[in-house]
DNA sequence: AAGCCCCTCAACCGCAAGTAC
DNA sequence: AGTACTTGCGGTTGAGGGGCT
């Protein structure tokens, strides 16, 4: 197996702290050519640092939109029952904080949240093994898969290729046929529900999970801006999000017709 | 003032998964 | 199908700063 460290294209041979001017130049060759191609983004900047460098400072400190400072309560109880929910995986806890970076998130927990957790092994959601603290409740671990669009016949140069992330997020529509199950921990396993299954899916999860109840049904919610009937839900502040996100939400936080959710963040 | 310890967080490493050829 | 390469992630390291003796 190809295995790629970069300490070699360092040309420094140790550790460095970015400068002033590095950080220009490679926000400058961003906003030139935008985020990815991060193998041509050294030589573009004109840095002596290698691609994962680059990427890296840019994901974790140049992005305009990186919140900076402490973390708030609201943020901090996120990350506890986050972390509760997906284990270390910190790319997606902090995909659902707003401005807050993987790394960011996981300095915050190893330096506070560890310690804090570890004060209270009698939590019936922890528990202590080999001095470390692993989360009790069912995980949920969507793995990576990929399927293709629809391929253009005029552009063959488009890839169209979709990540089992971006469809996490989408409005999305699925062929019929597609393979429905739900795993032994009532969360999602392989496939996804298509559309005239989805009621079906769910009634699965509530079966599996008779805690949950949920209403209303992804199809009930129609999207505002497009006056269709989608698979859309809304959450209790009035966003919108794609039903995966609120099976997400129903597994963190309960049930939104109930109180549940609000209650524990308050 | 010097030495030590601890903490924080930016940066690096190694790996798994995806992609290109 | 196999191999090389790229991307992104989680774990780990280490520089630097602050507090204490």
């Amino acid at each position: 197996m190809h295995t790629e460290g970069c300490s070699s294209t360092y040309g420094r041979g140790e550790k460095s702290a970015w400068t002033r001017e590095e950080d220009i130049l490679l926000k400058k060759c961003i906003d030139k050519y935008g985020e990815g191609k991060w193998q041509l983004a050294p030589s573009r900047a004109g840095l002596n640092r290698c691609r994962k460098s680059c990427r890296l400072r840019w994901m974790n400190y140049l992005k305009p939109d990186i919140k900076r400072g402490e973390f708030t309560a609201d943020e901090v109880a996120l990350i506890l029952r986050l972390h509760k929910l997906l284990g270390n995986r910190w790319a997606m806890i902090a995909g659902r904080i707003p401005g807050r970076t993987a790394n960011d998130v996981k300095n915050y927990w190893n330096t506070h949240l560890r310690k804090k957790v570890a004060l209270f092994p009698h939590d019936k959601n922890t528990k202590n093994t080999n001095n470390d603290i692993i989360a009790k409740s069912n995980v949920f671990k969507p793995r990576p898969r990929t399927f293709k669009k629809q391929p253009s016949l005029t552009n063959k140069n488009n890839k169209d290729t979709k990540y089992w992330w971006e469809s996490l997020l989408d409005d999305i529509t699925f062929d019929d046929g597609v393979a429905n199950s739900v795993s032994s921990t009532g969360l999602l396993d392989h496939g996804q529900p298509n559309n005239g299954n989805i009621a079906n899916f769910l009634s699965e999860l509530e079966a599996d999970q008779p805690a949950l109840s949920i209403s209303p049904r992804p199809t009930d919610i129609t999207d505002s801006a497009t006056s269709t009937c989608v698979n859309l839900v809304e959450d209790d502040y009035g966003h919108q999000n794609s039903w995966t996100d609120f099976i997400m939400d129903v597994e963190l936080w309960g049930l939104p017709s109930t109180d549940q959710g609000n209650a524990e963040m308050q």
